[in-house]
DNA sequence: GCAAGTGATGGTAGCGCTACCATTGTTTGG
DNA sequence: CCAAACAATGGTAGCGCTACCATCACTTGC
């Protein structure tokens, strides 16, 4: 660790490559960041001495000088969650060899430090933001709005977009997985549920409007809890639902983690899988499909969602309006062994 | 989306808040980072109008003018493995409320790219780096010592840090697993390896350690892929290495995914475990303790590691050297029925 | 043949903040 | 009582870059 002066530690700045290159300070940056408008003599010149120099533009000068950082915020409510690492995944990957760099925040699920952290992001001039879901306070909603910057919404979609979106309908998310089980004949379908955040509520919504309309609503059968969900979180809400409703015959699971603690609990107490109880999970994680029995899942495309994402932010900078603002990526039910009834 | 003028849209500066409050702009800076050094009246009068005002200070200015941003440059060799995304988790939460920043970077492995995020991550003069393990090109590690700034080695521990270092030794938990299967009194004791990172490298040597000093080494025993780990892989592997070895007694998982995979497999062809077959992982995640037999794991503090790493960078920052430059966080060996012979 | 346009380049003036030094009043030690 | 030290505050001069406007050579169209 050795000091570093005020001046740049002696790092070359614009001014030395444009005195060594014999041009004005405005060409070198230029040629830097719109190359077109630089006479391609000039720009292999200037290409030379950057290259010689080592010359790595400021970004803070350039954030400053432009009112403009190339940052785009990103607000997620979970990263160990391995649903929103996808999405972050994809996210990186977007970037490619754009300048453009993440800023990340995780809000633990909070509109309020949603809130904050939108504001510190804010304090940089982002390029852009990418926000998860659709449920912001009204405040945060209203600092998207007057962000003067393209913003994303993802995860989700919904009617009221502050500028894009991207996701999926988690309520017909939660129908469809219900309505599988209802025509694979299972009747006392339980709804487990951790964290119940929003999109979490809206899919138990899905679940309850099919079950009212096959007549087999029962309040009895939802076991939720705010916890954070978890595999082993999974094994004791199957435990709750089964003191609760000893006749369960399948549980549609929040996510595949509860999935998965409920189909070991089942290995562990003998429950026929699917012959007694019928599992149903959510996103389809890699382990659904090697799982045994395997476990119904409904695919999720995150990974595309983050990435596409900043396709659509990146192509918005460029001026190119997309056209479509709201993007509908579905999602796909996978059945497998664990809803396969041999009745 | 609405237009930003050049003059910074209207929001407040440093300037505003001074004349409002009838004093220079410097003591204005000062009272923000150094409180102490300006006097109680002028400190609440300062905060009365930044909060009239709603004045937040431009991260960009500041790091231009103090050559030094409140970035902490992060790099790490995943995000959708689960054990770096609580490192990450580890992290964030270690910032509390200090107005650092964490700049995340992902190096898929690969120390060129490393190295190529190093460079982007140096031109904004961080207030620090956080870089996993001790494998750096020379060139990265060059980068490093020459940073200026304070540098973490995080998830391993080795003889020559760059400057700070928090982790545990990959060769020792590699040994302890192996130590207890043959303790254990498994004898055809099998690794199986994803990715094979140096870290995994490492927990491979420490296999091969105790098993030639137990005179049971064979190469034939080992199976591993450069692939990325998953649960399927951990399937496909175990068919691969009973192919090579039918008479496998146990396997050394070089990850817990692989573990579970494993243990599904077994399940599907209904080998019994742990009697026909030893099964442990590695990091232990949430799910061995539930997973039926539960599995053996080595318990590794990766949470911590990350938390950890930030007070360091922290404490340095604030001209305390911590005593301890390198910390050795261990692990801790859980055993579970998947080992459990009963021979 | 000339006004108007176009393409390439450069000079100037900041962006909003803090390092550095200067200034002022106040305390301290001998 | 006075030099020296100190504590609190402020002025000035940039940090490295780009927006804005100007300049200059060349077209181009009529």
């Amino acid at each position: 660790m050795k000091p570093r002066s005020r001046r740049s530690g002696g790092r070359p700045t614009i001014a030395d490559v444009a005195k060594r290159a014999g041009v004005g300070a405005i060409t070198v940056s230029r040629a830097l960041r719109e190359p077109e408008r630089v006479s391609e003599d000039l720009r292999r010149q200037i290409a030379r001495v950057v290259d010689e120099l080592g010359y790595v533009p400021d970004p803070n000068a350039r954030a400053l000088a432009s009112a403009r950082a190339d940052v785009i915020g990103v607000l997620v409510p979970s990263l160990t969650n391995n649903v929103f690492a996808e999405v972050v995944r994809g996210i990186y990957d977007g970037l490619d060899d754009s300048r453009l760099q993440i800023q990340l925040g995780n809000t633990h699920y909070s509109g309020l430090e949603e809130e904050r952290l939108l504001r510190v992001f804010l304090s940089q001039r982002p390029s852009a933001l990418v926000v998860s879901g659709i449920d912001q306070t009204p405040a945060a909603r209203k600092l998207l709005e007057e962000a003067g910057c393209p913003v994303v919404q993802i995860m989700e979609i919904g009617p009221d977009p502050v500028d894009m979106m991207i996701g999926f309908s988690h309520f017909e998310g939660g129908r469809t997985v219900t309505r599988h089980l209802v025509d694979a004949g299972y009747r006392k379908i339980g709804f487990i549920g951790a964290r119940m955040d929003p999109r979490s509520q809206r899919r138990l919504s899905g679940y309850r409007a099919v079950m009212e309309r096959a007549g087999l609503f029962d309040p009895r059968l939802i076991t939720t809890t705010t916890t954070p969900s978890s595999v082993s979180l999974g094994r004791e809400l199957l435990r709750d639902a089964l003191a609760k409703v000893p006749t369960l015959d399948a549980v549609f699971c929040n996510n595949d983690d509860l999935a998965l603690g409920v189909l070991f609990e089942c290995h562990r107490a003998a429950i026929d899988v699917p012959g007694k109880i019928g599992i149903a999970g959510f996103n389809d994680l890699d382990m659904t499909g090697v799982a045994f029995p395997s476990l119904t899942s409904l695919r999720t495309h995150r990974y595309e969602i983050g990435r596409r994402a900043i396709s659509m932010v990146r192509a918005t900078i460029a001026g190119e309006r997309p056209e479509q603002p709201v993007v509908d990526l579905g999602f796909e039910l996978k059945q497998r062994e664990s809803t396969a009834r041999t009745a």
